[in-house]
DNA sequence: TCCCAGGTGTCGA
DNA sequence: TCGACACATGGG
């Protein structure tokens, strides 16, 4: 086990509100990839073979990574760096994305009540994708419920100070479960045949990040998701902006973007398609943090 | 009971 | 291409 007092610095960019992003990863639902408690972020992550348990926190303009748990490695802590990198998005400034929604003025208050709040993401693309399956059509509380469900089924695990901390289910473990289990553990039949098909396609290479990334367009990207059974436009969308990080993923038919939309008095029915379009039309670049700005409106509406 | 929730697939016109 | 509908389950 690590010392304790040692730490890998990650900085952040002068647009990055820490605080703000812990308060959207601690909404209140029933998380079970990760716990934050007195401003620190545990998570458990995946390396190599091996599990390790890591805390973050901020000090002064900087935030500091403790890992918990593991052999550190210089491998480790490079992978870990490019992780939060990754997660919290830290290599992007969005002043220009503020300029914006003031220019623009009919969401302005995002810019101030939100201030500091990136685009929270899910590198793991098979994460993602399940994830968005188990989140169709159902409410968010049972959605994180079947997740804690497949997780802790499924999932490697590590414990420390007497709780287990767990990590994604693997492809490789989750195309051999038992389709009976799963029904038992409340999953539709729908949902079990799109999370078996997608574990099996993503152990034998057919989907991949670097597959997916190496397609010229976000219509080609689109398509190559959705050729999928259990993936349409609206979880290539959310999938292409969580994961790869599309500047201009719009979930278009999301209830709740539907909502915020609604809130912010954009549109008054959900088939005004023009207005919404025209709405989000001078935001390209910024589309996707848009649309997330919008869905954290929701939890102030 | 009814409607909705961070949808998708299928079918018929 | 588009609308209607089935699927599936919990919460308000």
């Amino acid at each position: 086990m690590a010392p304790p007092h040692i730490s890998i610095q990650i900085p952040y960019p002068k647009t990055f509100d820490f605080d703000q992003c812990l308060f959207y990863l601690d909404r209140g639902y029933d998380e079970c990839l990760y716990e934050i408690r007195a401003g620190k972020l545990t998570a458990a992550i995946e390396r190599e073979g091996n599990i390790y348990l890591f805390t973050l926190s901020k000090k002064g303009s900087s935030l500091y990574l403790q890992i918990n748990q593991g052999q550190r490695t210089p491998n480790l802590d490079k992978a870990l760096r490019e992780h939060i990198t990754k997660w919290f998005d830290l290599g992007r400034d969005l002043t220009a994305f503020y300029e914006l929604l003031f220019a623009e003025k009919t969401c302005a208050s995002l810019a101030q009540q939100y201030h500091g709040l990136h685009l929270m993401g899910i590198p793991d693309m098979f994460e993602a994708l399940c994830w968005s399956i188990i989140g169709q059509q159902i409410n968010l509380q049972f959605a994180y419920r079947l997740k804690r469900r497949l997780v802790e089924r499924y999932g490697r695990s590590i414990r420390y100070e007497g709780k287990s901390w767990y990590v994604f289910p693997h492809p490789s473990k989750l195309k051999h479960a038992d389709p009976t289990e799963l029904k038992h553990m409340q999953f539709s039949r729908q949902k079990i045949t799109y999370l078996l098909a997608l574990a099996k396609a993503f152990d034998s290479g057919t989907i991949s990040t670097q597959h997916l990334t190496a397609l010229s367009s976000h219509e080609a990207k689109q398509r190559f998701l959705t050729q999928h059974k259990g993936i349409g436009i609206w979880t290539a969308n959310y999938v292409l902006m969580k994961t790869i990080r599309e500047s201009d993923s719009i979930p278009y038919g999301d209830s709740g973007l539907v909502q915020a939309l609604k809130n912010f008095k954009v549109i008054q029915d959900k088939r005004e398609h023009e207005k919404t379009n025209a709405f989000f039309r001078p935001y390209v670049g910024w589309q996707s943090y848009l649309s997330f700005y919008l869905w954290r409106s929701l939890y102030d509406a």
